[in-house]
DNA sequence: TTTAATTATTGTAATTTGGACAATAATTTA
DNA sequence: TAAATTATTGTCCAAATTACAATAATTAAA
């Protein structure tokens, strides 16, 4: 934990930085915590942690966002691993960088012991951070679109039943532009979707049925190479 | 380096593994080095090594690189992290797995000092390899396919200067799949290459134009975000 | 109860792209 | 000079994409 005294732990160590992208009203952010230590105490960072010896990598970074979030069964997608000599003032640190995809609205942060303050900041709001977390973030929100286009972890971001229109929005986030409604659903077609007989609830016009994503055609289909995802 | 005890090194250890893809006649292969020592002595692997307290990662993989074939400027990629607590026998050690694209026919590989024999292995014909190297050749492979198709890393592999059915030839490995020569001219004509006047030389035919990738275009086009490499 | 407002959903026509394949061009070798 | 070979360009048709129009379902106001 950050409470070891660095030099006890390891000469040299491996940690996970954990960028927590959150989503909300068509706009993304990035969950970034102040520092309540030093070095680079009460700048901002991403939230990160040492792993410890005989923890695996990904269970590391659940740790991180369960300590940070209270989240658990969210699943971290890795990024890329940094590991200039230099770029830790205290030793010889690598980092693999971790991402996750959370509805902002489904839960609350709260700053836990090793964070002095929790905020989520807009992508183009970040501040100076600390550590070299501007090129950390920066880099794994290009892995983030890469994936987006790539994977279906568009899924991890939609509540577990969507309108057509709250996917159609967070690909309009994603790739930074508006879509035609109509062309959205035949961009779609080829996507396992399920369509529920439920309808959204409370909105104040015709209301949109529901789909879901059908993850158990989608992992068949992967398995005898019949589709694969693309947006 | 390998020959240093394992004990005396690190308690935990950072290493790179070099997935070297070498592309010859259509054929893609790893190259792969058969282990002169314990752990797994005698069996084949991916070519790796410890990275040094003040060693750049991408300079430990480029070292690696240099020392298997001799060969020096080029560009190695960062695929993924691998660290499962127990993926080592002799102690914790997370490797970072880099690849880079070459032309077999560009060299002659020697087996190093460290390494009782090399050989370049067709991607159908890998055979149980040493730790959780198979794991580690699979999805570098499908990194590679994933940058080949976003991220303009196919001319590393190229000649400086290549003719369009080089290029296609390339693509036909890639996607494991014959284009239209036609229809794959079409394809590509959004890319930025520079026609130069000069031609293919001693080839028993009409000899093809060369073209070289127009980096700068490219880099320029990349800032002001009105290109994206796609295939 | 009717109508306006709003958004969902479907349809259609025009344009662009992609694939199959044919035609023409440039070079070497016989 | 002709045959062989590969490069390059063009054409046609089908498929995908785009722009935009039409219709449907619901709420809220008149």
């Amino acid at each position: 934990m950050y409470r070891i005294d660095f030099n006890d732990f390891f000469t040299s160590a491996f940690s996970v930085d954990c960028i927590i992208f959150g989503y909300s009203e068509g706009e993304i952010k990035a969950l970034l915590i102040k520092r309540a230590m030093e070095p680079f105490e009460n700048l901002w960072a991403i939230p990160g942690d040492l792993i410890y010896p005989d923890e695996d990598l990904e269970a590391a970074a659940e740790r991180v966002l369960v300590e940070l979030t209270g989240l658990k069964n969210i699943a971290m997608h890795q990024s890329q691993t940094f590991g200039k000599p230099n770029r830790h003032p205290q030793g010889r640190v690598i980092t693999i960088s971790y991402f996750a995809l959370i509805r902002i609205d489904d839960f609350e942060v709260k700053a836990s012991s090793w964070a002095e303050d929790i905020q989520w900041v807009s992508l183009d709001q970040v501040p100076a951070l600390a550590f070299d977390h501007n090129h950390i973030l920066a880099s794994t929100y290009d892995m983030l679109k890469l994936k987006l286009q790539n994977e279906p972890i568009c899924f991890d971001l939609l509540p577990e039943r969507f309108t057509l229109n709250e996917f159609q929005q967070l690909y309009e986030f994603a790739f930074n532009q508006a879509f035609d409604k109509a062309n959205f659903r035949k961009k779609i077609k080829y996507i396992p979707l399920i369509a529920h007989d439920e309808k959204q609830q409370n909105v104040k016009h015709r209301p949109a049925k529901l789909f879901s994503f059908n993850r158990e055609q989608y992992m068949a289909s992967v398995e005898n190479n019949s589709y694969t995802f693309k947006m």
